[in-house]
DNA sequence: GTGGTCTAGACCACC
DNA sequence: GTGGTCTAGACCACG
């Protein structure tokens, strides 16, 4: 399910951040479902129970998921809350790497294709108006 | 020229990576103009020149420059080649990205917007962020 | 009538003892009034009963309300008499809070305001966060 | 220096954040002093190293301090970043604090006396336009 | 020498 | 059983 590269350069726990992150966005997560717990998961990816439980920390401080403590880990809702921060912060990285992108070659029709193919996977647009 | 945040979590030769790159591709820098020595630009910025070593280092092993021994380094042309496998890499983050800007309430309009934007003003100033 | 928070990072019976608390303050629960039984509110939360008996254990401690066995729990007097430990240790965390908000920015003016609107609008509600 | 309470309920980490934060705000640490660096402290305090850093890491989250890879760590200047919301949570929680004193006996006039005392602690007011 | 990551294994608080 | 904290000790990346 998960596939970590032990000898990447990236941390584990940085690793497993985006894994999540990627489930939850694309829904395969939905809002309250449970995540694994801390010691199942570390079990089964044969990973340090601490990795997995600064994961989950990260991600609950970039608000993707909320933890209770003896009741486990869960997948918070989208859009909850203060992410005018973020959102500047990734929009600065989209402008960064659309630039690169263009510069390798890229054309800005094939970039609004991709943008059109996320939009149909996602589900389409969501709601928002605290921007 | 440069302006390195010294708080900034990001290690100072990705920094510098990071700037060079800019200036690459908004062709500030043009092909086969010379980059300013380690040694000059150590100085300049008060860094270490191993430092600034790394960050050529790095930016010749991304294809973006190269060096001549005795000479110094140098401006590599635009799709030069080996663009194949670092387009796959730059679309992957594109993806990921974008992915993360729509959940977080983005709109596909407002992301076009910008693709256009860049599209027109590719050579001008792009602002980077410090993570 | 309770709005508990079962994503806060609070534990739910803390989270009942300041609810309680405030309800006590604001005076909506007067001296000597009987607060509900441990399993009616239990029942009304959906929540275990012996998370309410440890809120309500809580309170008991720092004297607030009082029990007694076969009859139920009730809300002690303002001003009971053992508040001269528990005023110092109040006093100690509004200092540090207080400090923190001003050098977060928070004028001396802005807080006398709150002060006095406090004051005035004592029996009023007060909103309460999630942390 | 710091008496940290081993036998608390408080975890020692969030014991050693409040310190420190209450070291920088009385600005005993100065912007951009170095702190003692996280094994020092760790031989110190005789605890483990880690738990100094998650410490160092709580504050720098939060705001206080940034760490650099193979430098150490460092006071940030005040009123750095994006405190809107911080600020929001921190006067939240002052309100509910304040009902609590006045409840148990507290005049308005002490509060206001309290107030004035940490002004000329912290050294006067801090400029500060984005709130 | 500095911060950052990871492991192995223990104990606590919550429900 | 769950998440959270802490320790002891190892190794890596940075400058």
């Amino acid at each position: 399910m998960f596939e970590l590269d032990i000898r990447s350069r990236k941390p584990i726990y940085e690793q497993l951040v985006e894994k999540l992150k990627e489930l939850i966005i694309t829904e395969v997560l939905k809002t309250d479902e449970q995540l694994p717990s801390v010691r199942m998961l570390a079990q089964q990816l044969t990973i340090n129970p601490n990795t997995i439980q600064k994961a989950y920390r990260e991600l609950e401080v970039q608000g993707y998921i909320y933890s209770i403590k003896g009741k486990g880990s869960f997948v918070s809702p989208a859009s909850d809350g203060l992410n005018t921060e973020k959102l500047l912060k990734v929009k600065k990285d989209i402008m960064k790497l659309l630039s690169e992108a263009m510069y390798l070659g890229v054309t800005a029709d094939e970039l609004i294709t991709m943008i059109k193919e996320i939009n149909t996977t996602i589900g389409g647009g969501i709601e928002n108006d605290q921007n």
